[in-house]
DNA sequence: AATGAATGAGACTTCATTCAT
DNA sequence: CATGAATGAAGTCTCATTCAT
């Protein structure tokens, strides 16, 4: 975690905690590059001293972000295992059909999050390090498994592919859509997130299972 | 187009011209808001108080890189009716994989206008106006008629929930690839842009024409 | 008449005062230095460059402002002439509340006006040169002629004191509630600025008339 | 106070303190508007950041120059106690002497305040806010109380009116004649400023005490 | 002469960061 | 450690003036 010092007192842990629940606040209503470090400690509560012996400076935040961004991210994981009925007797396109629409659901309440963890995964690798990919691969974990458990329902051959192109599917087909809600287009006019969650799962069970000559 | 002022002399519209030229330049190397005036203005080759008396403020730039963007994506779309053999003898699947194909060639080559065009669509959409709105409606009616054309060959009866559903398919599948190319997940692994793009036809088509019980 | 230069051909007066006849619309609204060049020029429908051919600077419009000061006050002397019955058989007090009353009204009609000469004949003399004191000269000599006309009412026998004191007088009682009217104190409250010209002539009266020991 | 900070250290009292009296030592020399942020921040050896710290913006000095005012004010109003022999065997015509021979005094030391005030009570009335109706409303009192006293001397019955145009008297008489010493027409000539105020004295002394028929 | 675009100094303001208390 | 005042670089914008056409 660069640039984020260590807390090694109680009333630390505290002021840092306050900090990022405030920072998160903040984020709901804008940008991280518009809200200033006085800002965050006015919201917290604390003075902008503070704020640095917590920090190392602004940018330390990001990576904080990030990780409350995973954290969230594994608690959708634990939300989506208890809305699945039971593993096995589930179909490929039900499979399909519910990971979309619980991210749906986990975009419409992190849009906030996911939107500062996307911009800076672009705009400053340096910051995120490699979590980005950490996800990224446990995501191609689950695909894999998906793609293993109905295999033989499955006609797209090359697992390699298959898998990568699912996992890039899967993570950014409601980016748009979901980031920004009802703003603009190309949003699509008339059907709910829900409700393009649902055909958007219909994409993928199609390119899994879309007969070959 | 808000805030442009009007350019009288065939000098002013130089000045003008080199000043989105220079933006157009920058833009490649960082976002916006990251560029000052005084950049813009150097890089241009002009004073500071040229900008302004050809644009009324910063944020007055805004509306005309969104007009580049349109003028570049109507270049792209004589473009891809080019690559085309011949209309009629092209199948949907065809269709599917060269309209991404060539949309992917687009991303790559004007990346740096897309990514200013989307994030202020988003962010400021009272300096955009409708322009976004026309081009998804464009984009709409494309995909209605390539509904229609090969309205034997598709299983998804529902006519409007197919076109708005492909239409935000079409138009965001490419996004996170295209736009921040080599940066990070959740770029495909080991895939280049075109052969994504070959992909995602697929998982198209496959929504398209998948057998309905 | 500094930085003003000579107005060769018939459309360069008729700029130069489509110019000055702008410039004083102008200053109805605001003050001389919140009012641009550009804005001048827009407001008399000719180019900035004009304005530069007319004028040397900016500042050299101040002392044309004089000078238009300067003649609205001589048709204001002519217009006191002419409500003045017959010089003669008038009392000294109504002829102070004549002249006070007015003055009053003159100042309603061209507060725009004395509150730039004001304003420029104390922060910049320079300018002016001596057009002011010839108005105060002129001055003079009316109270001077007037003190002759009613010698033998007045009491106050230092006439030198006296002509300088009640020009003083004539000149300044009315600035403060004549050139912002309706703005705060210290603005009478309850009394019309014809009223309070009125009440100030009976102090000249009493200065005048009072008895001596 | 609006725009002002609160300052809740020490040392953030002490800027502000220099601050405004360096701004105050700037006017002496030059209008409000014609000093920058810098100016005032270098006089008052301070860094530019600091002025923000203290004032929200540059306007935010005017309220306190306006109460700067004020306290002069009050100083000067104990002086007048002082300098008065004793309330009660003083005549009106001593009274008023020394009311306008104190002002002039006063004018004379704070003339650059007064010039801030003045301007600003005129120009931006909402700095101000009903600071200027106070001192107003005070100075009605005192003549009020003046009038009352003299009662038996006063031949101008009408209290109301006397009162109200007797303090826009002395509240101007001396304005044009003491903000811009020095500084050209109309001030008078051959007359210091206290031997102007004493007749001016006696100008006020006509007026209230002149025979009526 | 007129036009209006270009110039560039300078104004106000913000804000990440430092540091005395 | 916490506080919040101080710092100063940098950003946006204005405007009197110049100058090519």
């Amino acid at each position: 975690m660069k640039g984020a010092k260590p807390a090694l007192q109680t009333r630390s842990q505290q002021t840092r905690d306050r900090l990022v629940a405030a920072l998160e606040r903040l984020l709901r209503d804008k940008a991280f590059e518009n809200i200033s470090v006085a800002e965050i400690a006015r919201e917290a509560g604390v003075s902008v001293g503070a704020v640095y012996t917590r920090f190392e400076n602004k940018d330390a935040f990001i990576p904080v972000l990030f990780e409350l961004y995973k954290a969230r991210l594994d608690d959708h994981k634990s939300e989506q295992h208890a809305e699945a009925q039971s593993d096995d007797d589930e179909s490929l396109r039900g499979v399909l059909r519910r990971t979309l629409r619980v991210g749906a659901q986990f975009m419409a309440r992190e849009a906030h999050l996911m939107r500062a963890a996307h911009l800076y995964a672009h705009t400053r690798p340096d910051l995120i390090g490699d979590g980005w990919e950490a996800i990224s691969e446990a995501g191609r974990q689950s695909v894999g498994a998906l793609y293993d458990h109905f295999a033989s329902e499955i006609t797209q051959s090359d697992r390699t592919i298959a898998v990568e192109t699912l996992t890039y599917f899967l993570n950014t087909a409601l980016i748009e859509a979901g980031l920004y809600p009802d703003l603009g287009p190309p949003a699509p006019r008339g059907l709910s997130l829900e409700a393009l969650a649902e055909e958007l799962a219909d994409f993928a069970w199609g390119y899994l299972t879309a007969p070959r000559d």
